[in-house]
DNA sequence: TCCCGCCTGTAGCGATCGCTACATTTTTAT
DNA sequence: ATAAAAATGTAGCGATCGCTACAGGCGGGA
């Protein structure tokens, strides 16, 4: 039944809407089917438990997410490092991608907590991300794989940074960093 | 009444024990009022509400937070920037400063979803880890204020990574952005 | 046709949530 | 000493949670 098989992908593609915009760690069945015109009995009985369905809904927003990223910005090498830092901050504080920024803090929140299927799904992010990352650096650098996972680490502070409204830090710290290692 | 005040105080300590080890998102009045040997009636009765509770516990768990940094790591220069790095992370994912990390990312993942008092103790608590880390660089730094900032996002990028078992990519982040702002 | 297995709607269970009504005890002020 | 006020225990309300029992609809193979 490749029927169901789409359903249950759109589904997905609805209840991923639906977190992006209330939050994923309060999400509860039936608003979540409220989402997608059917009922909690029916997302029970297609993904067996809320914890199911929070798997298959992780690994959505997993693939959604990068490749919204290939999306927004294609393959292509920036001119220098602060370029390539200051094109994908920008990128991630764009409106379109802060709901990604809400649902990823859900995300590491439950990691922290134990939570397993969180923790995987927030490894996957992390992995494509910096694999993306990589293919945007400038060609002449050095060691890439250790200079995107700085990257990335600087960028996941500067998303907690502005989740609490400490832009300022956040643009010090690209203004610093960014500087530093262009040298 | 310093005898109702003294309790609360108390009790405020209980509670952030009892969140440091379970969590702050997910924490309810009967298991807190539990870990304090009381009641949900009586947490209501003397904090309000579940909010005013809430933001109590927040403000009680950001000064804990930042006098514990301030005792485990007195006052006092760093060699150098790497070094500074260093010990702050080694000082960050000490077990005893585990379930700050935990609590931390709840705080976040609440504030990235509006809730202005977790917004609002993230920032005081990025402040004042800033005003300590300032206080912790080594002498010779020009734009002391700026360079915290660096540091500390960066610092808050490795809670990130830490969190969903990326601990490569942290310690990659600290070795090239620590040698870099050392040049 | 009949029947069987997959799907789905209805209704509700037991647990937990924040919170409150009510009565009572304990403390404080006069 | 006595009245007012503050503090506390008991019990339960209405809402929501994940999940399930039950009954039926609905399709294709015998």
């Amino acid at each position: 039944m490749t029927r169901t098989q789409d359903r249950k992908e759109h589904w997905l593609d609805g209840m991923a809407q639906h977190v992006l915009a209330h939050g994923l760690n309060n999400a509860s069945l039936r608003p979540l089917a409220q989402a997608v015109g059917t009922s909690d009995r029916m997302l029970i009985y297609h993904f067996g438990s809320k914890e199911g369905l929070i798997d298959a809904l992780l690994r959505h927003l997993a693939g959604g997410f990068v490749a919204g990223l290939e999306a927004a910005l294609p393959p292509g090498r920036a001119a220098s490092l602060p370029a390539c830092l200051a094109e994908v901050v920008a990128l991630l504080r764009n409106p379109a991608m802060a709901g990604y920024a809400r649902i990823w803090l859900d995300i590491l929140s439950a990691a922290a907590g134990g939570e397993a299927a969180h923790r995987q799904a927030g490894q996957d992010i992390m992995a494509g991300f910096a694999l993306w990352l990589e293919g945007r650096l400038p060609e002449d650098t050095h060691d890439s794989a250790a200079t995107a996972a700085a990257l990335l680490t600087l960028l996941e502070g500067v998303i907690v940074m502005d989740s609490v409204g400490q832009q300022d830090m956040a643009d010090a710290a690209i203004a610093v960093i960014g500087q530093s290692l262009s040298r």
